[in-house]
DNA sequence: CGTTCCGATTTGGTATGACAAAAATGCACA
DNA sequence: TGTGCATTTTTGTCATACCAAATCGGAACG
């Protein structure tokens, strides 16, 4: 989809420092954890000017690349599927607002939990079941606690995540944690009925 | 995740600049399809230098608000969830570059389309029914020719993602073809299967 | 010898001004 | 009315400057 707006663009000038960059951080030219050199050298050393250098960082940081918090150099960054997942952050929060907004991601996930329960069911190992397990343990005992019922509740759907061993889903699960906790006003007792609908899923993959 | 972030955040200068122009973007007062204001107008109606102002344009255009062609004013954008995934679009297309990205992408999609068949097998309408029949007989009708084949195939998945009515599946369907669609060097051929496959699945939901 | 504290230096954030090139504009002309 | 060109805007980039915050280095101290 990228292709559609880059046919139009002639060569822009802070284009070229970020994929400079983005070569050197994927082949590990620059360590991750590192900080980037700071603005005044990096001109110097690309004869461009700091406008330039600082369109650039910023590209560099709205690609996930780099975190930069403001005044602090920007340091290298794993690239993993977090980093995707936090670019869409302030869109999504924007969608969520809008009517439905909420109800439309919660179907899509109550969608996607199903489909893991059910690939759960199929390919959950002795460690997965185990990990199931001593996660609905914990459910269970704060079950008083509404604060603490919450956040088990949130590790027992993590563990679901993990079954199928697809590096994608775990961040997305941290996704919809982080878009929908803020949306939670309702349903926030009803520990019960939970319980007993995960001890059933836990009994399906027993076999 | 966001807030592990912004916590250390001082106030940044464009930052206000992206806020102010977000609010006009969603209520309305900034129409989609129109230009912002020149950065001069900007700098002068806020008080503020014109790096700022580019600092902030530059923003908006990453979070999708805007669509900023080099030499052209930025244009008001549809904030969509085409958009969240735009916003993603680099970081994954670096992340399908690693050993098995592809593989696990491909695994999310398998798994989630899996779970639109049921969805449809259990609530899709007869005009949904109508669209996958027309889709399918496309399909069939392309046998011969690899390129509309392809399309076609693409078309009929797509009409799997409308049948729960959420917004915001269209756009994953999309994001996935757009994503894959580079990477699919192999099975080109074998449409048999496939469509005795998908003639299955037409069956399914004709309850 | 290690730690803490303070000052000098570095560095990022912002402002200002300038200029070339490309786009938008308006006007004359057909 | 439509078209082509000259003028004016506007963006992209550069250079410079200043402030405040972060960093760094050494001195003072335990």
């Amino acid at each position: 989809m990228t292709e559609a707006r880059i046919r139009n663009a002639r060569t822009r000038a802070a284009d070229n420092l970020v994929s400079i960059y983005e070569r050197q951080i994927i082949d590990g030219t620059l360590a991750v954890g590192e900080p980037l050199p700071p603005e005044r050298k990096i001109m110097q050393s690309f004869g461009v000017s700091r406008t330039v250098v600082r369109e650039a960082v910023q590209a560099l940081s709205a690609k996930g690349l780099v975190e930069a918090r403001p005044r602090f150099r920007p340091v290298v960054r794993t690239p993993g599927y977090d980093a995707a997942i936090e670019a869409v952050g302030s869109v999504v929060n924007r969608l969520l607002t809008v009517p439905g907004g909420v109800r439309n991601l919660f179907e899509l996930r109550i969608m996607m939990e199903a489909a893991l329960v059910r690939d759960a069911a199929l390919h959950a190992d002795k460690n997965h079941v185990a990990r199931m397990k001593q996660a609905l343990a914990d459910n269970e005992a704060a079950i008083s606690d509404s604060q603490r019922f919450f956040d088990t509740d949130i590790a027992f759907h993590r563990v679901l995540y993990e079954v199928p061993d697809n590096p994608v889903l775990p961040p997305i699960h941290q996704a919809y944690t982080d878009w929908l906790s803020s949306h939670w006003t309702r349903m926030p007792r009803d520990p019960e009925h939970n319980h007993v609908n995960y001890r059933a899923h836990s009994r399906i993959f027993e076999s």
